[in-house]
DNA sequence: ATCGGTGCCGAACATTAGTTTGCGATGCAG
DNA sequence: CTGCATCGCAAACTAATGTTCGGCACCGAT
């Protein structure tokens, strides 16, 4: 199996759309989905490609099967399902708090990892991201250091429900259970032996709230 | 929506192919494949009772499009992916061991429920189950009451892993990090505030791997 | 017995979809 | 300029696949 390569422009974008249509419509694109989705004039050219990228390892083509193409990982492996993935735009330190993403670029953070997560989180919560933990003050919430979080894009929480929170004035990112109290907030971290943190409504902007820990085993 | 009904034999035989076969191959089954697959000896009888498993809510079918097929779960959502899903054999009591499966029947349970797991975890596991966890003694490996636990079944483990440990003589299985000494093996439990188990390595049958922890959120 | 519903069968049909072929344009090294 | 590889195009071919149709057997109700 020959090494990878960098792709063509017309072979990324043809990558783009079997992964963007996967996300859609959870089964492989026809060679004639792929045609249209790259406003390609003839399927030959789809499938010339496509041949090219199976011969560098990206997919795998089940010969004369309808939709028979299978993305590959990085290790050769097929991926079970594109729709299950989501990308790792970061890290964020639960115990002290440190900058974690700063622009609203939730999807457009540069490259980072991507873990797969339960196919139905997706369908549930839409869009997700995650971030990976440093540091272990969540441990009492069953986070531990090098954990990965991940996170559905909200701007409300309900009160006991674990976000990610923004603090604009310190700038900093952090992860804790979120109380609202009159208007303060109190974002607590799930370790009974630190102190929760008081900060004024107007200084907590709510990112996110964690709907799943992954951890290596 | 009609509510669901029992399905007839051919029904449940047609759905156990076309959730095997999307296991097996990560997408959909043709008409064709069903009907070989369940030696049916015409592509109609399985166009009928497709239709009629449609009707039911069973599944879903793409019209005039090549492994249109897609099953619904109980709530009537597409599942993402029938190769992650995992079947809940029983549950287990990491503090005080009772007993949790007796036969070697891990596939042949009775009926329990079913969680979706990362798709990759099936791709470099193989056949998996899962474990309901009833108490809070694995609190310190982060495993908590009421989280399920997935068991790549193997009768080896390293030292540290953590494992499905069977006492015979006791007829209990108990979750525990599995550490071999001598003759003896040491089942810790990962709250350091409980002493750990020594039983003789005659004693002890690893039964399995944990290999994902899935809590509800 | 007769009728209607269910379940199944086999064959044919129509569309979808993978594959092949021949040709043209382009760019580059010899 | 020539030869050669790359990339793209259109059309045609074949195989795969979804769909339909008429008929048969069984069974319970009329």
């Amino acid at each position: 199996m020959p090494p990878k390569k960098n792709l063509r422009p017309r072979q990324q974008q043809i990558l783009d759309f079997i992964e963007h249509f996967l996300d859609e419509n959870g089964i492989p694109p026809t060679v004639r989905d792929i045609q249209r989705g790259c406003s390609i004039s003839s399927t030959s050219v789809v499938d010339y490609n496509l041949r090219l990228m199976e011969r560098d390892g990206y997919l795998k083509r089940r010969s004369e099967v309808a939709r028979g193409i299978e993305l590959l990982d990085e290790t050769g492996l097929p991926v079970a399902n594109g729709a299950a993935r989501v990308q790792i735009v970061g890290s964020i330190a639960a115990g002290e708090p440190i900058p974690a993403f700063s622009s609203e670029g939730v999807g457009s953070a540069a490259e980072f990892d991507i873990v797969e997560v339960r196919p139905d989180l997706k369908k549930r919560h839409g869009t997700l991201y995650a971030l990976s933990v440093k540091g272990t003050s969540m441990i009492d919430a069953l986070i531990d250091d090098g954990d990965v979080v991940v996170i559905k894009p909200t701007n409300t929480a309900r009160n006991g429900e674990m976000v990610v929170a923004w603090l604009k004035e310190e700038e900093e990112a952090t992860l804790k259970k979120f109380f609202r109290e009159g208007d303060q907030v109190r974002l607590q971290p799930a370790n009974s032996t630190m102190d929760p943190i008081y900060v004024s409504a107007d200084n907590v902007e709510v990112k996110g709230r964690v709907v799943e820990v992954l951890r290596q085993f």
